[in-house]
DNA sequence: TTTTCATATAAGTTCTCCTTATAACTGTTG
DNA sequence: CAACAGTTATAAGGAGAACTTATATGAAAA
């Protein structure tokens, strides 16, 4: 780069207004600081770029060529600067997300319908995976939030709570059941639960070893949708996500069995880089789940 | 343009070094001085740029975008001064001449070799018309350099004598010569000459006029080449101009007549325009004539 | 802890770029 | 023909942006 840039944007608008004097009142600067601009840039590149008539000015060949590259660049940066104002205004961008079928389901879902209606331009990419492995989609910046079963942490990470959930055990309507069972005896109940690499039966397990009782399921499932169906048609007890079972548990499809004492709250957490700044439109999302 | 096009320079850079202080050192200016500016930058656009984090720096999705169209931007404007440094050094661009087939052939011909031997990249254009033309072919951009019979002006022009020609008249070899000839005997001779539109027979037309003797040739050609073989055959007389019949003349294929007075030199003119400069590939060819 | 290696900030200075004013030139108009 | 209405060029001086130096701050490494 042989000369200031910002030469450049002057000689551009006097190419395309063929007059010093009129680029001059366009770019609100005097004509002399246009004349000395050109003169500075026709000696910094050693070429001459205008010829000076009676009636304005006229480009020279070597004028000519250069104003194809400037005009090329000035667009270039003009369009650079138009697409980050319609990031900013969420009218273009790209919202990447990473969470798991059931939380997709079951919490997200509603938020996405709603948020593609108001931001009809943004592109939703969802991805699903384990816990860990989404955490590592979003310290790639291969998504910008990942929706994770809490307690989690990660020292490159912020996960902020945003969903509080109850775990209980549910049946099939005509299921026999007790006023009240003890953890004890909930063991000892034909369970259907989710399988072992899940973060809720992880939940589970630990909160149950910690009783020094291990829980031996009779049938392990992967989809948590699957639990209360195999629960209604009375082919066990299952442990569920009392929010993700909520119109199933209103209309009797199963029901629900007294704990006692209950599996302790956990949350559904949203993760996002600690050190990085959440995209505009990713930030639209988060607030849009507050 | 929401901010200084220089700005764009220095994030360019900084992006490519993912440093500040490395991007600093390249640029030969403080740190502070690049810290200052990418504030301003971001300010400017009201989007944060980079990320700052323990070892150095990273761009944000925004920043990203941004330094796409950026690096294209100045890869542009790298592109064209590349190119306008080339047009200098003649490696690149093209020379457009326009001229007559007779100056051409006996004028310009060992001239073209030499100059595309020595500046092999320059495309060479040639177009051929008549004079008036030709002129307006300068005067529209269409053409560098129009070579025309002089005498000849423009206002917008520069034309300037670039050879000396002499018209003489020729005959065949085996032809009876008288030791001289007055204008008046030359006029009865058979005679073979250039159409009537051409600058040469405008020019003999005139001088023959001016002393109340018209011509009235047996034999009208369009091509001066074509005035010597008719000569060497015996056909008439014919009037060329003796640098482009050097050859004939030497081998005796055909001899000239001794005319007095013999009539006035007259030259070819090289014209360009007054007011643009010269390109530099026919900068060149025109030093290279002189 | 201390050191090191980043960026951020503060304050002062330099020097670029712009302004004003004027000149020089051309073509136009009363 | 002189005065004017357009250009662009040039000179000189002033405003302020951009840079420098010096220092702060913060995180990671030793």
């Amino acid at each position: 780069m042989k000369t200031k840039l910002d030469y450049y944007r002057i000689f551009y608008e006097t190419a395309r207004f063929q007059s010093f004097s009129t680029a001059a009142q366009h770019l609100y600067i005097s004509q002399s600081a246009i004349s000395q601009c050109i003169h500075q840039l026709e000696s910094d590149l050693n070429v001459q770029l205008f010829v000076r008539t009676r009636r304005g000015i006229t480009l020279t060949n070597e004028g000519k060529i250069l104003f194809l590259k400037v005009e090329n660049a000035i667009n270039s940066i003009d369009q650079g600067e138009k697409q980050l104002e319609k990031l900013r205004h969420l009218e273009s961008g790209e919202l990447k997300i990473a969470a798991g079928d059931t939380i997709t389901t079951h919490f997200l879902l509603k938020y996405l319908e709603d948020y593609h209606a108001t931001y009809p331009e943004i592109r939703i990419e969802m991805a699903n995976s384990y816990s860990s492995q989404m955490l590592n989609l979003v310290k790639e910046g291969k998504a910008d939030l990942a929706f994770v079963n809490m307690p989690l942490s990660d020292d490159e990470l912020i996960i902020e709570p945003c969903l509080e959930i109850d775990d209980v055990f549910v049946c099939g309507p005509d299921f026999e059941t007790k006023e009240s069972y003890s953890w004890e005896e909930v063991a000892e109940l034909p369970l259907i639960l989710l399988e072992k690499h899940s973060s809720s039966r992880r939940f589970l397990d630990k909160n149950f070893k910690e009783k020094n009782i291990a829980l031996n399921p009779q049938i392990e499932v992967a989809v948590h949708d699957l639990l209360i169906r195999f629960a209604s048609i009375h082919l066990g007890v299952s442990c569920v996500i009392e929010q993700f079972a909520k119109v199933e548990l209103e209309k009797g499809i199963v029901q629900r069995l007294s704990v006692n004492p209950p599996l302790p709250k956990r949350s559904i957490g949203c993760a996002y880089l600690k050190n990085a700044p959440l995209s505009y439109a990713a930030k639209a999302f988060v607030e849009m789940i507050k």
